[in-house]
DNA sequence: TGTTGAATCCCAC
DNA sequence: CTAACGGTGGGATTCAACA
């Protein structure tokens, strides 16, 4: 009989919005809580990244939903006010978190950028009863680093995150096995971890609409029609049965990729070959950081009809540099591309070589300038292509709220 | 018969 | 009002080639 387990999920409300909230607050302790009004954080309109990344409570109740066009969520709530991304701010609050999280146990697992679970099991006779500590540590949260989070709590990773995603923000909720009929099994099948877009539509085909109308459907039926890994992972999941342990060790990469939705479509061959130098530069300075070498290219593209191609290529030789890998993407795209108008440009490294024990960043440090060069070959390419959507830009900044980003261009 | 590679699809955040 | 729609990464599936 295996001994039962306590596990919390922690997951950052709305993260990104949560911490630009506290960014401002420390700046003006004065400021509104974005959390309680209809705020989001959202990519650059002008640059086609116009997508939500985060909103506020009061913004998804009035319908927003992270992913839609920003014009979208701006037709649905007129009062939305945004924010532009800041990753560098959310990697700091995110290891900033993680920090804290270690004290309470060491079998933490960082799941992403704003969510880790965490096994108690060992622990939590230091701390005190379960569910007074999950409050104490999320009220310890926001205290100490200024933000609010969700804690779920249970007996495997599934059942806690599930929890997790109850009523937000700054909640703790529990989900133990005998709460799944009462807590879980009434809601829309979608919301179970794993089950898509897809998975939906077919388990509608099945008559599943219900968390629990999948818990109760016979397993070999629905492996039938799903697939017997895919069908039995979620009908266990349904079933609120995951025996994953908490991971501690971080999985090592399986590849390293960089991909760029253009601020304007290419047409050209060569305009293509500049971005893909770009991105070259970037994939090779990350494997090089990592000390990967990879034996795998993928070369994605996206056209203006937003279909996706890819072409991969298994290398002579392992390789790191940027001038192979921007040889090597040449001729892929070369094969792949039809000369449709292309939006995204993509570049995945895979089949990666064990690290090499030397690290570069004794001997040198492999940012500054190569990233100095990058931004300036950025800048370049953005002079030279981005002349139409910048005069877009302008125009749209005029009826736009303040703040726009004000876009310095040399004279052509 | 089984593995590997390539292209696509799916999913999470 | 299904578009003004991102970037990163893991995994599954399908098919062809190959052993």
């Amino acid at each position: 009989m295996e001994k039962q387990r306590l596990i919390y999920h922690i997951d950052v409300n709305s993260a990104f919005l949560n911490w630009e909230n506290k960014r401002r607050h420390e700046i003006d302790p004065d400021a509104p809580d974005l959390l309680a009004i209809p705020a989001a954080v959202g990519g650059d309109s002008a640059k086609r990244r116009g997508i939500i990344l985060a909103k506020s409570p009061v913004a998804r109740a009035m319908g927003v939903t992270t992913g839609e066009p920003i014009a979208a969520a701006l037709r649905k709530c007129p009062t939305l006010t945004l924010f532009p991304p800041d990753f560098k701010v959310y990697t700091a609050n995110s290891a900033a978190l993680m920090e804290l999280l270690s004290s309470y146990s060491p079998a933490l697992q960082q799941f992403s950028i704003d969510e880790a679970f965490l096994d108690m099991t060992k622990t939590i006779h230091l701390f005190g009863k379960p569910i007074a500590t999950a409050q104490e540590l999320r009220k310890r949260i926001k205290r100490e680093l200024g933000f609010t989070v969700n804690i779920g709590i249970s007996t495997n990773k599934l059942l806690a995150k599930m929890a997790s995603d109850f009523r937000k923000p700054n909640l703790c909720h529990t989900l133990f096995p005998e709460e799944i009929p009462q807590k879980m099994w009434p809601l829309p099948v979608g919301e179970l971890f794993l089950v898509g877009r897809s998975a939906k539509a077919r388990l509608s085909l099945l008559g599943i609409r219900t968390i629990g109308e999948l818990a109760h459907i016979d397993k070999a039926l629905l492996c039938s029609h799903l697939g017997s890994k895919y069908g039995t992972t979620i009908h266990n999941y349904a079933n609120g049965i995951d025996d994953s342990p908490v991971e501690t060790e971080e999985p090592e990469n399986k590849g390293i990729g960089n991909s760029t939705t253009l601020a304007q479509d290419i047409t050209e061959f060569d305009a293509a070959c500049q971005i893909l130098l770009l991105l070259s530069e970037s994939v090779g300075a990350r494997l090089r950081r990592a000390g990967h070498k990879c034996s795998c290219l993928t070369v994605e593209c996206r056209d203006n009809d937003f279909r996706n191609f890819s072409h991969q290529m298994t290398l002579n030789a392992p390789t790191n540099t940027t001038s192979q890998l921007y040889d090597n993407a040449t001729h892929l795209l070369k094969e792949l591309w039809n000369g449709a108008p292309l939006r995204l440009l993509g570049l995945r490294a895979t089949k990666l070589d064990e690290p090499a024990y030397t690290q570069l960043s004794l001997f040198e440090d492999p940012g500054s300038k190569k990233l100095e060069k990058l931004d300036s070959a950025v800048d370049a390419i953005r002079d030279r292509f981005g002349a139409g959507a910048i005069k877009r830009a302008s125009i749209l900044s005029a009826d736009m709220p303040a703040e726009k980003k004000t876009k310095k261009k040399p004279a052509p």
